[in-house]
Parts: C-alpha cells; sequence; structure tokens
DNA sequence: CACCATTTGACACTAACTGGGAAAAGATAC
DNA sequence: GTATCTTTTCCCAGTTAGTGTCAAATGGTG
C-alpha cells in the first residue's frame, strides 16, 4: 500500500507535510482522510484507521500485565488521531514531535501498511545500522536475490 | 474516551491545567465537572464520577480484610474529588501533589476510561522502562501489529 | 521553456495555557 | 471566640500554541 522514501518538512507550529502519493494511497484505498500516529523505536508510525483499531484491539486483549501496560504506555495512550488540512499536512501534538525530534528536515517513508515519520539525521542513523546489519548477513541476502 | 499525551504545567499554588480535548471528552460523554483523583503507581490517577464509584462500590463490597484495608486506606481515602476552575485547571491538595511530586512540569495521559497524572522526570522513566520491555520481546509486538 | 502539481513559508485569527492579585474559606494559636 | 496565617477559589490579563488560508517556491513533465 504505502511504499517510498520522501524528504519533507515540518513547519515552526507542528504541521507535517505527508506526501501526495501517501494521500492518494489511502484515499483509493480506504478513504481515510485521517492517521493515527503514535511514538515508534526513535521516530513516529502512523496507520490507517482500520489498522489502528486491529491494534487497539490485539493490545486490549492481552491478559493483564506488565506487557499490555507497557503497550498502553508506550503506544496506545500517546497516538493521536491527525487529519490532513488542505495542504495535505498533519498537525502533530507537541508530546509526539518532541519523542521523535522533529523540527525541520523530516523524512516520510512508506512501510506497506503504515507510514514512519522520521527526523532526518535519526533516519539515517537508523538505516546505517540496518545496512551494517544486512552485511553481516550476506549469505542470507543473497538467497533473497538481492 | 480518553487519550493523547500532554506536557502542561501545574503552579505554585497546586493548580493543575488539564488538557482541553479531556474537558471536552468529559463534557461530551458524562457531562461531569470534575474528577476524582488519587494516588497510583508513582503519578495520580483521575476518574469521571461514574467510573469512581464503580471503583468504591466494588472496594466496599471486598470482604473484610486485608486486602480491602489496604485498598480503603491506599486508593479510597486518599481521592479527592476536583472541579475545573474557569480555565481548566483542577486544585490538587498539598498530600496528593507530594505524593506525585507535581512541581512545574506534568504530564497528563490519556488512558481510556481514566487520565493519569506525572511529574515530567517520572513520567520519563517509566516509558523509557516500558520501551525496554517491549524491546525484550519483538515478536509479540510484531503480532500486535506495531 | 512553460505548465502543472506539490510543497513550503507567511500571515492573521482563534483557542488554550499560564501566572498573578484579591477575596473567601479553613486551620491554628492564643 | 477571635486574630492570624495558610490554603483555596475566583477573576483578569499576558503569552503561547494551534488552525485556516493564501501565495511564493520547488520540482517534475510535456
Amino acid at each position: 500500500m504505502f511504499n517510498g522514501e520522501f524528504n519533507n518538512a515540518i513547519d515552526l507550529k507542528g504541521r507535517a507535510s505527508i506526501p501526495a502519493a501517501f494521500r492518494e494511497a489511502l484515499q483509493n484505498s480506504t478513504g481515510d482522510v485521517s492517521l493515527y500516529v503514535t511514538k515508534s523505536d526513535s521516530g513516529l508510525a502512523a496507520y490507517p484507521t482500520s489498522a489502528w483499531q486491529g491494534i487497539c484491539d490485539r493490545v486490549n486483549a492481552l491478559p493483564p500485565g506488565p506487557l499490555r501496560t507497557a503497550n498502553l504506555r508506550t503506544k496506545i495512550a500517546p497516538a493521536k488521531e491527525c487529519s490532513f488540512d488542505r495542504q495535505g499536512r498533519i498537525q502533530l501534538p507537541q508530546s509526539l514531535r518532541e519523542y521523535a525530534a522533529l523540527e525541520k528536515d523530516i523524512v516520510v517513508v512508506g512501510m506497506g501498511d503504515k507510514l514512519e515519520i522520521w527526523n532526518l539525521q535519526r533516519h539515517l542513523e537508523a538505516t546505517a545500522k540496518s545496512e551494517a546489519l544486512l552485511r553481516e548477513n550476506e549469505q542470507a541476502q543473497a538467497e533473497l536475490g538481492f
């Protein structure tokens, strides 16, 4: 559903431009006009409504305990539904902006069923780490056809 | 009902700003103009009237014994009904402020049927612990759809 | 090179949050 | 019971943050 990597920007008031390609993909598949955004790794993840519903249902179905609590505290509670303005931007709340250190340059990445929103610098670092990991597993990579 | 995470403040007099989003949610669902606040973990928890009633009823229905006493002593007894002032703040009694170490920067977290009020630093620590726990269970997280 | 869609920056306007002063209520000591 | 002090409540005003809109800049395409 979502794929591609885009270097966009977030403005002083915290509005992040979402690439038109992703908005169209959303429109065509689910018809949503908003995304559910939450913390993920060192960045943000944004889900279409139905996907988010599924996640919430599965978390709520977990047996009471530390794992359920941790998910509620770090994933479900901070989440915010963000709708697009006329220019295709979403307003991200301060808490999420701070968490992901979003200030000016951001990277929006399509990850199939979800989007990721990164601070440019952090995305570079995360990518570098992933590349290093793959170099340690050349055989597996070859088998994948890369 | 309640969700989202907000960085607000408590002033020298002990008045804590409750985000407008939560006040509206309250208004729309129960019409309450106050919250029942009590101790919880290392912070405070705030409940709408009806939810608090339910809790009290269930605690009172417990058979007499240490468990019932402990609940009365640590949860029911310290609770205070706090109503909003015209600016959307609640006045927290000194005992609760001290318990949760609320001084200046606070975090107000929506947790479905209740709110949590944290000292900023303590909230960071609590979420960091939860994140660490989730990283130890990547497989489980993937299955949830994150 | 001109055109078009997209992205970004800027502005004004509104709403939300924060801080302070004074009145009211409650507690404490005499 | 009264005086004094502290805490809470009410009200006002300043500051900050968020929203809606417009228009300039950017980049890709014919």
